[in-house]
Parts: C-alpha cells; sequence; structure tokens
DNA sequence: TTATATAGTGTCTTAATGACACAAATATAG
DNA sequence: CTATATTTGTGTCATTAAGACACTATATAA
C-alpha cells in the first residue's frame, strides 16, 4: 500500500491507459494483445497498457504511446483517444477508470522491427471472439473497432496501416478489410485527389500489369474529414 | 492525505470529471458554468465537475449525471464522453486527470426548476473569450463546442436543446444556432421523416401564421446518424 | 505476338441536399 | 369582413459527390 495525493475526502479510483493497436496481417484486420504476467487474469490476454508515469509521461498520450513502443519498438503513426470504461466490477482490485486509445500501424514497421517482444502477438478480429480477454477489454476492442470502422468511412485513416509508401490498390484493399466492404476504385482516386493529403511519389511499382502509381503522406498533414460516408 | 489504492509502484494522478452543459439562452448557444468556492481557482468560473464517489456512482457517466444534477436539478436528456484531459501543469495540486463529458438540456427544463442554485450561470459562447475560467477549462469547452457543431451537422443532437414538444420551426432554429450557419427548412423536414425518431402530436401550436406540427421524440430512439453532413 | 492482368480515365446513374417558388392556413390592420 | 402579411408545408429542379461500369493504357508472361 502507498500513499497518493488527497482530493479532500474520496478513495480516487484507480487509473490506467489501455491501448487498441489495429494493423492489418495477412489480410486481416488484427488487434496486437500482450500475455498478462501477473494477476489479475494472469495467463490470459489483455491490450497494451498500464499506469501514467507522472514523471514520464507529459500527458495521457504519452502513457499510450509508451506502452505500445515497450511492445512494438515503434511508434504509431496515428493515435487518438477512444474513451474511457469505469465501474467498480471491471478490476477486481477495486473501483477502476481505464482511458482507452486506438492506434494504427503498417504490419510491415513492426515486423522489420528488432525489439519485438515475443509476449506480444496480433490476433485477427474474427478470432476475438473465442478469446477470453482480461477485464472488459473484449468490450474497448469492440468499441474500437467501430469508431475505426466509421472514421474509415469518411476519412483516409486506413492510409496509416500501410507503408510510408503506397499504391490506390493497396490502399483500397486497407479501407475494404477494415470496413468489410469493397469500394469503387474511382471514388477512391476522387477522394486522393480532394483532400490533397497525398503526393505523388516519381517512382512506379510493378503490381502484375501496369505499373501502379506511388503516393506518400505529406509532411504534417491533418486527416481531413469528407461531408459523405462510402455507402454501407 | 489519505491512504488510496496501490497500483504496484507509481503514484497515481488526481481523476476527476466534468461536464459541459449546453442550452440555448435568449436564442444564444450557452454553457453552464459554476463559481468556485474553493481555491484552486477560488472565484473563477469553472465547468460543473468533482471527483467520482466510488461508493455512489456506478461508472463515470454517473459521476457526471449527479454533478449536472447537483448543479440544475435535473438529469440531461443528452450526455456523452467527451475526452480526457491530462498533465502535471493543468491544476496546480500535481497531475491530473480529468474526464470532459458534454451534455444539453432544454433551458426551459432547467429554469423551471426551483432546485435552481445562484452559484451557477449560464453564459453565451461568444462572451467566453473574455472570461478568466479556471484550469483548462477554457479549453475543455472549446473542445465540446467543436464536437457539438460537428455532430450536429449529421445528426439530430439540437432536439435535445428544445422542450419535450417542439415544432420543425424550433428545431431547425437550434440547429442553426449551434452550427451557425443557415439550413433549409426543406432539408431538415426530409430529415426528420428519414430519421424516423419523432412523432407527430396531434397538437398544432400559434406561430403568427399557420398553425405548425407538433412533434416529440419517440420512447427509447437513439441519435441516428446520416450519410452526410449539412453542407458549409 | 498475343493473352492476361492491373492501372487509370470517362461518363452516365443515383441519392441526398440546396434553392426556391407556390399553395395553405392563420393573425392582424383597417 | 376583407385584404395583407406571416408562417407552415409541398413540389420540383439544380447541384454535388458517390456508385457503376466500360474503355484505354501499360505492364508481364507464354
Amino acid at each position: 500500500m502507498q500513499v497518493s495525493q488527497s482530493n479532500g475526502s474520496f478513495k480516487q479510483p484507480l487509473f490506467s491507459v489501455d491501448a487498441v493497436l489495429f494493423s492489418i496481417v495477412d489480410s486481416k484486420l488484427s488487434v496486437l494483445l500482450v500475455d498478462r504476467a501477473i494477476a489479475p487474469y494472469k495467463g490470459c490476454w489483455a491490450l497494451p497498457g498500464g499506469y501514467v508515469d507522472v514523471d514520464i509521461d507529459t500527458c495521457t498520450d504519452s502513457t499510450a504511446r509508451r506502452k505500445l513502443k515497450e511492445k512494438t519498438g515503434v511508434e504509431p503513426p496515428y493515435l487518438e483517444q477512444l474513451q474511457s470504461f469505469s465501474g467498480a466490477d471491471r478490476d477486481p482490485r477495486g473501483y477502476s477508470v481505464t482511458l482507452a486509445y486506438y492506434a494504427l500501424v503498417g504490419y510491415q514497421l513492426v515486423s522489420s522491427n528488432v525489439h519485438t517482444v515475443d509476449d506480444a502477438k496480433w490476433w485477427d478480429i474474427a478470432s476475438l471472439a473465442d478469446l477470453n480477454l482480461a477485464f472488459d477489454h473484449q468490450l474497448i476492442i469492440e468499441s474500437a473497432l467501430h469508431r475505426v470502422q466509421q472514421k474509415s468511412l469518411y476519412s483516409m485513416l486506413p492510409v496509416y496501416c500501410l507503408a510510408k509508401q503506397f499504391t490506390i490498390a493497396q490502399l483500397k484493399l486497407a479501407i475494404e478489410i477494415i470496413i468489410g466492404k469493397s469500394i469503387q476504385r474511382k471514388s477512391l482516386i476522387r477522394r486522393i485527389e480532394a483532400s490533397d493529403m497525398f503526393e505523388l511519389m516519381d517512382q512506379k511499382i510493378a503490381s502484375g500489369g501496369r505499373l501502379a502509381q506511388v503516393y506518400q503522406l505529406k509532411e504534417n498533414v491533418d486527416l481531413i474529414s469528407f461531408e459523405r460516408n462510402f455507402s454501407r
């Protein structure tokens, strides 16, 4: 037991940060889970996460980034707050609040990294139903998945699952894997032009047929939102 | 000082919940602020909020609801998590995390309530720039405002600023006040029909000309999202 | 050289919103 | 009581971005 800051009268809930890291592995949308080494839920798969280190983390974003880097060796190119989950029963140690983040990363970026630890593993979305996840992490993942799917309908979010340089076909496939339906190549091209987020590289890449134009994200661009969703 | 639960090794940040309550007062989008009775920021205007009471609040939503009811006497018909704000410097008492909510309520619902306390006051959005708000509450309000405006472009969110029964003209005005631009009456009518969220009342209401049809929300409906935004 | 595969373009269709005129119904002024 | 102004509600054409899909361009492979 340890003395913590007081708020004057109430017990504080235990506060933690968790992250749902998405990537596309073998053409399947997947999340990174870690094998819990300690109780509670020892031996269960869980989201990467932990406590804020007030001496290191400038804010909770830093905590999420730090925890993801510990497990993957890299900082994900996209990270955003999802929402918090709280209650007396979600953790057997007592009343708790966890702030969930979601992030996307290109799989080749993670797999090429030598620091990858082996207590972490990618699970494709469909296989999660059979898995007995720690805490309410099943719910958190569902919530994150929903957010990623929605946001992929009106933004270029899925680019963050790709390598730095990519083709239209690769982006199209990433979008289709994430939202679970096919889209029109033409519609995607129109959005790429309208968004002004990408630059054409001089390079072209072989793909079995005509060479494909290579694109990459411009420096310091924000994810822009379109006025309409891809139809459902 | 008081002993809190341990997480094994780290100091925990101080955790609180704040809420940005919106309503339309005198045809202006406004937020409810409270006059802080204690340090820090004593005498400053601040968002209603406080600490989770682990014995009362089933989750952080309950905390937000409880705090809003203390200040307005009613529970807002719409409440949603916004995001959390954290860091070592946002509260002079030390590293802190606050989970911000936003909510909407019909002004007549609040003003008609006898329990309204007088340390709380409605401020219209435009007047906030001059005000020196406590903590990072200025930033939180801006963030909540942005969310409410965005969501009002593709949903019927603004109905929650109205009385239980309302006319199309009232809803149109609420939307226009929130998003800051005028919309087509016809477009709104089409959305009302498409959403299937509302029921026509038998009643009609005087409005200076032809009597207006009265609508109200159906029981237990969710806020549905349209595929497009109102154009900007 | 020819077949096949993938990349990119042209263009018609579709669907929801914007614009706006017009009809219906009510209040008010004279 | 009548005329006029005002607000509600409808009809319909224009606009815009996405969907569908054919067609052209350019590569590889047999």
